[in-house]
DNA sequence: GCTTGCCTTGACGCCGGTGACAAGGTCTAG
DNA sequence: CTAGACCTTGTCACCGGCGTCAAGGCAAGC
């Protein structure tokens, strides 16, 4: 299988799966003619990265899932390493909706701030646009 | 007041504010040496950005509140350019704690089917890892 | 042999808000 | 006169996951 084939079967971009391949998740033999050639697994390989990048993963996070499928699990998340990742992203995921409830809030607040004293204060900016 | 002590002022950098008057949202006379001299009002302008870019807002988003205090307000959140941004935001916040809420569903569902499998995919991984 | 379509590496662009550095002008105190 | 503490514009670097173009090699059908 040429790199354009498993672009195409695997829904990306041969760009992206030469990138891939640059910081070390996807592997290829090289024909004689210097071609990429990959093996039937790296699809399931492409797939996984691909999935763990759509929920908001970094290539380095991947990494791991990655290592998991190699090593001859039909799941990439069922390794140790893979397990710690997914706990850390989990509680980075809860930081950030943390986060974005307390700016929720303080948007809530300046928003009813600002409508409360429309009145007062845009009577002088009508005055100052006509 | 030269760039330094508004910069000091400010709490922020020389360069910060350089950014920001490259983008309109600061302004400065010049003196005849060609030094940027800032009006009082520019410091609480430039707090104003600096709220706002902490909350999370690009310098386009706070355009509007830049305009909105120029115009004579005390603050620049009251007028409706400036409300707009800020329904605009809470919507995207809104939508954002969706997302992350979906994700977290999803890594929480990962993470517990790959606890559930772990004895037995994961006793190879141990046999191939010795 | 020519075209067409695949493949290769290399390198720049993007987005946003700076940090950091270069090479110079200016003002003030000693 | 000089040191040093300001100021100026301009430029590169960063982060990440690619898109996109450049310039060229290779395969296959006509």
């Amino acid at each position: 299988m040429l790199i354009g084939e498993l672009a195409e079967r695997a829904g990306t971009s041969t760009r992206a799966l030469r990138y891939y391949e640059t910081h070390g998740l996807l592997r290829a033999a090289r024909s004689a003619n210097g071609y990429r050639v990959y093996a039937e697994t790296e699809l399931h390989v492409v797939r996984e990265i691909r999935a763990l990048l759509a929920v908001g993963f970094g290539l380095d996070d991947i990494r791991p899932f990655v290592a998991c499928l190699r090593a001859g699990n039909a799941s990439g998340h069922v390794c140790p390493d893979s397990v710690a990742v997914l706990r850390r992203k989990l509680a980075e995921v809860d930081a950030g909706i943390d986060r974005l409830h307390a700016v929720r809030r303080e948007l809530r607040d300046q928003l009813a701030h600002a409508i409360t004293h429309r009145e007062e204060t845009c009577s002088k900016l009508r005055r100052t646009a006509r």
